[in-house]
DNA sequence: ATGCCTACCAACCGATCGGTCAGTTAGTTA
DNA sequence: TAACTAACTGACCGATCGGTTGGTAGGCAT
């Protein structure tokens, strides 16, 4: 039935209860961690009440384990549906950075989960389905840049630039937030311009032509 | 008076109480961050009790930001400490990133516990006296790469590079404990070598020379 | 000796935590 | 109509949370 709704209500409604713990769980979840949320604030944000979380989740690990293997998994099937027939590796860089950062603030809450289990201790979920997720996914993009691998440098493998790709996409993403409060060196150009820049940085290099 | 010290023990018993809680403060803090960490913990681990933690800090949140400031001031003098004298920039990239990778590994905690703000809700602490610290600093290595601006190719500024080599080096050390277990597309080398790589990448660029 | 200060501790406080339970409601099947 | 089930709720549980209180022990100046 649907629920009370009278309560928090302002949201939702349409939506089914648990679709809707499933939700606000993510943003909470993302934005401050999974000790950082009580399963109280998650129902209260969903209008139901913690009782009824429990019913459909076991235990607060087990929603936590949902709503990250859920954000995995939307990210690989948009990663899968990512296709770069026939282009040379500059225009395939451009489309995977473009294609990668659209992604991350299309879904920035996902986002943000899955960037916490990358980068927070490894023993709290290393035996979580996520991993492997993570490793699929890295993998298919260093299959996307193999393909082209032929006008790369000698030395610099696929692997080596998807991970700089990545890293600095991510890390951008990771700390934008912030930047906007610290007005990092007054200077830095928009978001999209400032990546055309180091993009372009990447592929010709820093120094100057001697 | 020498505390109790038959408690936890193990540790310690050397240094002052109140350095004690600092440490292993910073390490757990560092490690599962502010609300996965509860004071009766940060004085188990100092081998002291709870309420003596209060004594020396009013709130867990003032304990918190003591440690973070400390961090942050660390990194601070140590930057301030480095000098790249007379040296072209090449050089100066190179020496730049041997010393932040050196730094970040010498203290990881304070690294993780800087991390986490950087990366983290900004309102949490925007107003924390941490801001303009990171703030100095980065400004601090952007001057270091403008002596030797002139030998940036054109429309790349030093605060890009900066920004592209910092990003580099911290999302690599965010994600080197989970790229272990992870073993990222099985190739990627050794962390020195790989780091060698990737500056390599920045100073002549991606492709093949035509 | 007295008084005072800092460091330190056991015991305690109200609030909130994750989680349980008994029971209600509504739709489904027979 | 009766029986069953899934969705849902308020009230409750023991444990732990951040923080307080009252008091002890030693160092030090007078």
């Amino acid at each position: 039935m649907v629920p009370t709704l009278l309560a928090s209500a302002y949201e939702a409604s349409e939506k089914s209860a648990l679709t809707r713990i499933l939700v606000e769980a993510e943003v909470l979840f993302a934005e401050r961690g999974f000790d950082g949320v009580s399963i109280n604030e998650v129902a209260l944000a969903a209008g139901v009440c913690k009782a009824n979380v429990f019913h459909h989740f076991a235990t607060k690990q087990e929603l936590y384990e949902r709503v990250l293997t859920q954000a995995c998994d939307i990210f690989g099937r948009s990663l899968d549906a990512l296709e770069l027939k026939e282009q040379g590796l500059a225009a395939r860089l451009r489309r995977l950075v473009e294609w990668h950062n659209a992604f991350l603030h299309q879904r920035p809450h996902g986002t943000r989960l899955i960037l916490r289990e990358l980068t927070g201790s490894p023993t709290v979920l290393e035996r979580s389905p996520v991993f492997p997720l993570i490793q699929r996914n890295f993998d298919r993009v260093v299959g996307l840049l193999s393909e082209v691998s032929d006008e790369l440098r000698e030395g610099i493998s696929p692997a080596l630039v998807a991970k700089v790709v990545l890293s600095l996409n991510l890390f951008g993403f990771q700390t934008e937030r912030v930047n906007e409060k610290l007005m990092v060196a007054g200077s830095l150009a928009t978001r999209p311009e400032l990546q055309r820049q180091w993009l372009d940085l990447l592929l010709h290099g820093i120094e100057a032509p001697s």
